[in-house]
DNA sequence: TCTATTTTTTAGACTTGCCTAAAAATAATT
DNA sequence: AATTATTTTTAGGCAAGTCTAAAAAATAGA
């Protein structure tokens, strides 16, 4: 069994491997976070004699596969809890983090078993993330930004990278939600911002918007 | 803001003040929560800095009412969540309380109010005991140990005293559920066990169990 | 390659919450 | 009232998890 404390640190660990591939830095994990490389240091010893990472002094931790397969539940957990309270308690898309924050330790197997089957067995979360079914698996499906898109092209929209209250209530303020489908009209040479369609509305998106919304390509 | 053993120690002491009204001694908190008399001179000092009791050394402690209103919004939420597990996740009585127990220190206002809502504002929880409102005002209801009914007396079983999962199971096996109704045909006064009908069915009831089942009397 | 800079680890300290053992206060008994 | 027993508090210590400051290792630049 794990402490709170410990369940962090694997999930951030578990988060940075899925973008870096090697070794994960002490800093790296500090700065996901939020604390002291001095306190990674320990815990990450902690961790490795609890068998679920490889760590040499110097050169960074792996996840073992019972690492990857603790910390695959935890965010499991954690995208459950967010399409529970979002489908089933009228939560919107930027109020569900730090609440599934705190569900994601609640320890009862048959707990989130009852609400994956209550939700009918999700396989993405509110920001389109997926989440890992019971073996810690992840189905990835083919996303591109928006920003890499070609005038003409079109795709349905299946995520968000930046997943912070601002940006979601943004998007809300724009009328755009998962699943629209959105053409791009036109790219701006000047400041790369695009004019897109969605639906029969006709809009201007910035940059650093296109750089934040994944599309499945049509 | 509270820690989650802060949280414990407030809720045992709520408990313990609704049986005996004269300050709780240490003793008594230490064995509620299954730890040291000095843990709980401790803690006890921490909460009074915090103004949720009152602590006279060597004279037991009193909730003041912010001590009170805190630890009725805990069991206020420990209770929504055991009939939420019940009703909506088919979790039995008596599997709730240690999952009950996690998520009662879940800090969300929305989360619990959108929970009971979404039950349709239950009054009590599946072992019959009494959901405090928002304000943690609890409605008492008219309720006596089954022991102490009278021959051909009858009435609705209401609550359990003990919510342990062996009398829950044993009263499953029984077949005795919240809302029956139950009348005394026989009291035997060698060992106190009593005879009684519930709708149709006869049994022979101990005086254990009389002693741990509350009706309300018709 | 040899400094200079950055990263990482170690050392020592602090807080929370718990413990044991001993002292102090209260309660009970003769 | 004096002694005994019980309850409660204090004193000191321990583990988890964090921090700052300093030392050690790795990396980068000239």
């Amino acid at each position: 069994m794990f402490t709170l404390s410990e369940e962090n640190y694997l999930k951030a660990i578990y988060h940075l491997e899925l973008v870096s591939d090697k070794g994960i830095s002490t800093n790296a994990i500090a700065e996901q976070l939020e604390t002291k490389a001095s306190s990674v240091s320990d815990m990450v010893k902690k961790l490795s004699d609890k068998n679920v990472l490889v760590y040499k002094k110097y050169k960074g931790v792996k996840l073992t596969d019972l690492g990857k397969h603790t910390a695959a539940n935890i965010v499991r957990k954690h995208r459950l809890w967010e399409v529970f309270l979002v489908e089933k308690l009228n939560f919107s898309w930027d109020e569900v983090h730090d609440v599934a924050e705190q569900l994601e330790h609640i320890k009862s197997p048959k707990l989130i078993n009852q609400i994956d089957a209550l939700l009918g067995f999700p396989t993405h979360d509110p920001h389109g993330d997926p989440i890992p079914d019971k073996d810690g698996n992840i189905k990835i499906i083919e996303k591109s930004l928006l920003s890499t898109l070609s005038i003409n092209e079109s795709g349905i929209c299946v995520g968000v990278d930046d997943s912070s209250s601002e940006f979601l209530q943004f998007l809300d303020k724009k009328g755009i939600t998962l699943g629209d489908q959105i053409i791009v009209l036109e790219k701006e040479d000047f400041d790369n911002s695009l004019s897109i369609q969605i639906g029969d509305k006709k809009m201007s998106i910035s940059n650093k918007i296109a750089n934040n919304l994944y599309i499945r390509k049509l």
